[in-house]
RNA sequence: GCGAGGAUGGCGGAAUUGGCAGACGCACUGGAUUUAGGAUCCAGCCCCGCUCAGGGAUGGGGGUUCAAAUCCCCCUCCUCGCACCA
């Protein structure tokens, strides 16, 4: 007999629907948040979605039978371009296209019987969704934490929008389908200070022992935290100071040039009206057209402003020279060339012959500025460094820093390389931000109970155009000054969808709420999220810091008790289809519709689990199939074969002959359990594969047999729900096998009597002795030189030493 | 360039963390059963060696150890992240 996948899913599907079995406790008493990401819905899902889904559901599901009270949601991270490019192209409304495509994923989600609780579903495109994005801007413009300043920011040409640092990927748009050279621009927007919480989302690191280490390396270094000083140089030919940040102030009396970034305000006080103008000129014009790319690759290059800095330990003026190698945004835009210890600095000498001056050497040899065909970035000692000179450059760190402070011409001083998180959009499909300006008040936020500003849903034109469709819709953006009531226009920016991603984990502990984005006691009963199950590690530096800065913002503001959201992290691995990302746009596909209708949902999720260990990449392969197919139909036929004589009691008697069996069931169900546990699936399934072979070849099919085949019943609802929902009715269990505690094995039959000694030669393997118990290493030693094959092995030579570990090994040492 | 991870049969992958390398699955081969099967059951399946006895194998080279896929050093290749951050 077949197991009949599609009459028996659905009756279990619905079984569990109307049971309300994945309903979130209201008041959890053992609270469980189990979160996987949510989705972007791009139209049907496929195989490679169901990776994600299926590893969320079998922890929940596991959870869940050890008694917890498991909180499971999904939503939709339902704005962004695609939709919107979509109805370019095809001239279907984003909200229409979008809707459609949830509407379809549902559906299939819910063939695939995944656990989720349906009912605090989150779409961040509707209203009752952003207006509390809307909400949570304003909550950081409340506290100062989003600010609007006109900057030099990233521009996506094909997207005619402007991106966050975080979406630019190589001087590119991180958008698969785009991957533009990024542009420069200078524009007026709107910022989150997420670097005032540089230093907290970096230390908090050390709180998440769940994290895995490579999220927390990239994390880390995307934050980039260095140390280092300050130091003001004085302009000879004019009365300003430059502060220029270096994480080498022991390599001061090395510097020989100063540079400045081309777009530095500064720049145009040093060379109005001299003779150096016009060039400068030029050349900053050309560099701010230059993208990041172009600056990037080419060789270094600059152009002297005609003024002088003065070192303010040696008193040396040295000259000032616009340089596009030398970012804006980072520090204060001016670094000090130091080009003996600093590749970029060598290579701008040498370019323009500036002189090399080396003030660092190599404890145990010597340098020379003329013979240097590289700089020396290393520590070292300090040389004709005035004062310094001898030192140990580690403490020349300190000691010219202290130096410095106290002449009040620096001090010590801490740079990120996190810049601000830029989130307006210049696009149609997306929260608008809810911000007025009003010719007489000025910029003004929306008022809370005005929330939300509804996105317009009359527009057709969505061609960006390098500003937001919005802007050209009259009855959205001109409106009435909440203040004044005199004109004032909206913002016509929506905000990044990021946003929207940065807090909806918060929503689905109170989905329904109309008064707060969640109440307190909701959020505390179950933050923070116990599992958060995520695609990748390309979100390790956007979506988790974004979501964990805007948790600690949240906190510090009192509405939410935690800091952190999520106490573990699990990263998976993504499903390729001949080497290649599985993806629509790629056309390598399965549609999970399709598969589940031909194969049934519990062949789709052995497939998934058994092919690959979950954080790994797994390549997909029909051949998988064909295994999860036979094992789920063995499976059948084992309790359909066997239906009277299973039994749900541990056997009280044990027959000799099925006493390994026995021993084997409490195994499997131990490992599968600690396999479980830590995600390892695949080898959970495969052990269960080996009960199931052992119990195809028992003889005996007695009470121990039985009982194996009930473990196995239960051992698999995480793993193949539908199928062990229905056995275990098939077995005349109640109801479904999630209400039931998880199996413990019987820890007083875990060990075979019988333990086979490895015998070693020379570290070869050459015998093995059968031992019951435990065996005194004398006598095993006899044994093992009583052995026919040992006695051949040894046979004329000195038996130097025996190592012996107590019932595996015994290693006899020859000479 | 910097950082992280990886390389094990024809393939996907195991290996209790230093103790029998290749669990489990796929593919393949043989047998049984069947009107038939791309169904099912049983068996075989790293390489060399006719068989036995052996020997060789975890990307390559060296080392530590009674014992190394596992630890240390050097090299090759692959994947990912960051990349003028001063």
């Amino acid at each position: 007999m077949q197991f009949d996948h599609s009459k028996v899913e659905k009756k279990w599907q619905e079984y569990w629907k109307e049971k309300g079995l994945f309903r979130a406790a209201a008041k959890p008493r053992n609270k469980f948040y189990n979160l996987v990401m949510f989705a972007y819905p791009s139209g049907d899902i496929h195989m490679g979605h169901c990776k994600n889904y299926l590893i969320g559901d079998v922890y929940a599901r596991y959870m869940m039978r050890r008694g917890f009270d498991v909180l499971h949601p999904f939503g939709w991270d339902a704005f962004g371009l695609p939709a919107e490019n979509q109805a370019i192209k095809l001239g279907i409304h984003p909200e229409k296209w979008t809707l459609e495509n949830i509407q379809i994923s549902d559906e299939s989600l819910k063939l695939l019987g995944i656990s989720y609780d349906w009912d605090r579903e989150v779409i961040t495109c509707l209203p009752e969704y952003y207006k509390w994005t809307q909400w949570m801007f304003l909550l950081l413009y409340s506290r100062g934490l989003a600010y609007k300043k006109e900057a030099y920011v990233n521009w996506c040409p094909g997207c005619q929008t402007v991106l966050a640092n975080e979406q630019v990927i190589e001087g590119r748009c991180y958008r698969a389908n785009c991957q533009s050279i990024i542009e420069k621009r200078k524009l007026n927007q709107w910022f989150f200070r997420i670097t005032d919480y540089a230093e907290r989302l970096l230390d908090d690191l050390d709180k998440l022992g769940g994290w895995p280490d490579n999220v927390k390396t990239m994390q880390r270094n995307w934050i980039g935290k260095s140390d280092g000083c300050d130091i003001a140089f004085k302009v000879a030919e004019r009365e300003t100071r430059f502060k220029v940040f270096t994480t080498r102030p022991d390599t001061i009396y090395g510097v020989t040039f100063m540079s400045i970034a081309p777009e530095h305000p500064a720049v145009d006080d040093l060379i109005k009206g001299t003779t150096y103008e016009q060039e400068v000129r030029r050349y900053v014009q050309e560099a701010t057209k230059k993208t990041e790319r172009e600056r990037t690759e080419k060789e270094k290059d600059g152009v002297a402003t005609g003024c002088h800095a003065i070192n303010p330990l040696s008193g040396e003026m040295v000259p000032i020279y616009v340089a596009d190698y030398v970012l804006l945004e980072y520090g204060s835009g001016v670094v000090m060339g130091v080009p003996a210890h600093d590749e970029r600095d060598f290579q701008f000498a040498k370019k323009y012959e500036l002189p090399i001056k080396v003030v660092i050497k190599p404890p145990d040899s010597e340098l020379h500025a003329a013979s240097m065909t590289e700089s020396y970035e290393e520590t070292g000692i300090m040389v004709d460094s005035g004062e310094f000179t001898g030192l140990d450059s580690k403490q020349g760190i300190r000691a010219v820093t202290e130096v410095l402070t106290k002449k009040q011409m620096g001090g010590a001083s801490v740079n990120y390389r996190l810049k601000d998180w830029l989130i307006s959009r210049q696009r149609y499909w997306g929260a608008p931000i809810p911000i007025i300006y009003c010719e007489k008040c000025g910029l003004l936020p929306v008022p809370e109970k005005d929330l939300p500003v509804l996105l317009p849903k009359d527009v057709t034109d969505f061609v960006p155009k390098g500003k937001s469709p919005l802007a050209a819709v009259e009855d959205f953006i001109n409106i009435e000054c909440p203040n004044c009531r005199g004109k004032a226009k909206r913002d016509a920016d929506t905000m990044d969808t990021f946003v929207c991603s940065s807090w909806y984990f918060l929503r689905y502990l109170d989905a329904h709420n109309e008064e707060e984005f969640c109440a307190k006691e909701n959020a505390d009963r179950w933050l923070p999220i116990d599992q958060y199950i995520g695609g990748g590690s390309e979100h390790a530096t956007g979506h988790l810091i974004y979501f964990r800065f805007l948790t600690k913002v949240l906190f510090d503001a009192g509405y939410i008790s935690t800091d952190e959201p999520a106490n573990n992290l699990f990263n998976l691995g993504m499903v390729l289809k001949d080497g290649e990302v599985m993806s629509k746009s790629k056309g390598n596909a399965i549609p999970a519709r399709q598969f589940i209708n031909k194969h049934g949902a519990d062949v789709a999720r052995i497939t998934i689990l058994f092919a690959a260990p979950p954080e790994r990449e797994m390549e997909w392969s029909d051949e998988g199939v064909t295994g999860a197919e036979r094992f789920i139909n063995r499976m059948y036929r084992l309790v359909t074969d066997n239906q009277e004589i299973i039994s749900k009691q541990r056997p009280t008697h044990i027959a000799e002959d099925n006493e390994e069996l026995y021993i084997k069931i409490n195994q499997t169900i131990r490992k599968v359990t600690r396999d479980l546990q830590s995600f390892k699936y695949n080898t959970a399934i495969a052990a269960l594969w080996e009960l199931m072979n052992a119990l195809y070849l028992t003889k005996n099919h007695d009470a121990v047999f039985g009982f194996g085949i009930y473990a196995m019943v239960h051992l698999l609802s995480p793993f193949a729900p539908h199928l062990s929902d229905e056995l275990w009715s098939l077995i005349g269990g109640d109801g479904s096998l999630m209400k039931q505690p998880w199996l413990e094995h019987d820890d007083k039959h875990m060990k075979s009597k019988a333990t086979t000694i490895v015998i070693q030669i020379n570290g070869k393997v050459r015998s093995h002795i059968e031992v019951v118990g435990s065996i005194p290493e004398d006598k095993l030693r006899k044994m093992a030189f009583d052995d026919e094959r040992v006695k051949r092995h040894i046979e004329g030579k000195n038996v130097k030493k025996t190592i012996y570990v107590p019932n595996k090994i015994l290693n006899i040492v020859v000479q």
